[in-house]
DNA sequence: AAACAAACCTGTGCGC
DNA sequence: TGCGCACAGGTTTGTT
C-alpha cells in the first residue's frame, strides 16, 4: 500500500509529533512484527529513548534514537503508524504500542508483512542489508536526468519492473510506476536498454512532479483498506491518478485510447495503448 | 541477467 | 444472504 509519498507523509508525521518525546513503555503483541530480531530486542532498544529525527530512504523509515541506535519501520502492504491518546481503544491488528506520555504510537498491520527493528547504524550493511543496497531515492538523492538515464539504460529489463526494483530506484511502487510511465508516454514493456536520453528526461520530470504532487495531497488512499497518515487521515492523490485503477476508462491524456490492464513482472499494470504505444 | 511463480498473511469485492 | 475465488499498494526466494 504505501509507496514513497505515503511513507514520506508518515515520516513528516513522526518528525512533527513523535521526535523528542520519550518512549516510556513498549508493548509487542504479535512477535511476527519484530521477526528480524525479537520482542525483547525492540522493548530494550526503545524503552527510555526518544527519536532524534525521522528519516526515510525509499519505503524505509529510518529514525536515529538518542541511544545511538536507530529504529527502522517498514509498512509493507498494510502497515500503519497511528498516534492516539493513551487509553484509546486499540484497532484490530495492533501489534506494537509505544507509550509516549499522554499519547501512544500504534503499529497496526492486518497482513503482518510490515516490521520494526532497532538496529546499530554502524552495522547497517549487516543488520539491514537491503537498506544498504537501496538504489537512488528520487527525493533524498535527487538524481539529475543523466544519473537516472545511466542507472536505467544499463539494464535490459522492461522499464516497469525496473522502476519497481528498489535496488535501482528506491520508493516507487505499483501505482506511481504506472502514473510515471503514462506521464512519460512510455509503454511499460519498453526495454530499458532502448531508452533515449529524452525518455530519461521525461521520466525524471514525471517522477519529480508526480511524487511531489502526491506528497502535497497526502498520498493516495484507495477505496478498500486504505492508507492513512498518523492522525488517521487519508490522502487525496487517488483523484489525480490518470491510469492506475482506471481500466476501461477513456484516456484523459489523449482522449482516444481506453486504459488497458495487463500483467507485467507479475504486477497489474495500467496504460493507454494510444499515447503509450510500444516502440518497434 | 531476466522472467516467472510462489511465498509470507488477511481482508475485500465480485460473480453466482 | 452465503460461498468460493481472484486480487491487493511490498519484497524475498527459488526455478527456469
Amino acid at each position: 500500500m504505501p509507496e514513497l509519498p505515503e511513507v514520506e507523509t508518515v515520516r513528516r508525521g513522526l518528525q512533527r509529533l513523535v521526535v523528542g518525546r520519550r518512549i516510556d513503555g513498549v508493548e509487542v503483541g504479535r512477535e511476527r512484527t519484530v521477526r528480524r530480531t525479537s520482542r525483547q530486542a525492540l522493548i530494550d532498544g526503545l524503552t527510555g529513548t526518544s527519536l532524534v529525527a525521522a528519516g526515510r530512504r525509499g519505503k524505509y523509515l529510518l529514525c536515529p534514537l538518542d541511544s545511538g541506535d536507530g529504529l527502522m519501520v517498514h509498512l509493507r502492504m498494510t502497515g500503519q503508524l497511528l498516534l492516539v491518546e493513551s487509553g484509546s481503544a486499540r484497532p484490530l491488528h495492533t501489534h506494537v504500542v509505544l507509550h509516549l506520555g499522554d499519547a501512544e504510537l500504534l503499529f497496526v498491520d492486518s497482513r503482518t508483512f510490515g516490521e520494526m527493528v532497532v538496529y546499530d547504524p554502524d552495522h547497517v550493511d549487516i543488520e539491514l542489508p537491503e537498506v544498504a543496497r537501496l538504489g537512488l531515492d528520487p527525493l533524498v538523492d535527487n538524481p539529475d536526468p543523466d544519473q537516472l538515464w545511466a542507472v536505467l539504460r544499463r539494464r535490459s529489463m522492461r522499464i516497469k519492473p525496473l522502476l519497481l526494483d528498489q535496488h535501482v530506484i528506491a520508493g516507487i511502487g505499483n501505482i506511481y510506476a504506472d502514473e510515471i510511465l503514462h506521464a512519460a508516454r512510455l509503454h511499460p514493456e519498453t526495454p530499458a536498454s532502448s531508452l533515449r536520453r529524452r525518455d530519461a528526461v521525461a521520466i525524471h520530470e514525471a517522477m519529480g512532479r508526480i511524487l511531489n504532487d502526491s506528497i502535497r495531497a497526502g498520498g493516495s488512499t484507495l477505496s478498500d483498506v486504505g492508507y492513512v497518515d498518523m492522525m488517521g487521515e487519508g490522502g487525496s492523490y487517488q483523484d489525480a491518478h490518470l491510469v492506475y485503477g482506471r481500466t476501461g476508462e477513456r484516456c484523459p491524456t489523449c482522449g482516444r485510447g481506453f486504459i488497458r490492464r495487463i500483467t507485467s513482472g507479475g504486477r497489474s499494470t495500467h496504460f493507454c495503448p494510444v499515447c503509450q504505444r510500444p516502440r518497434t
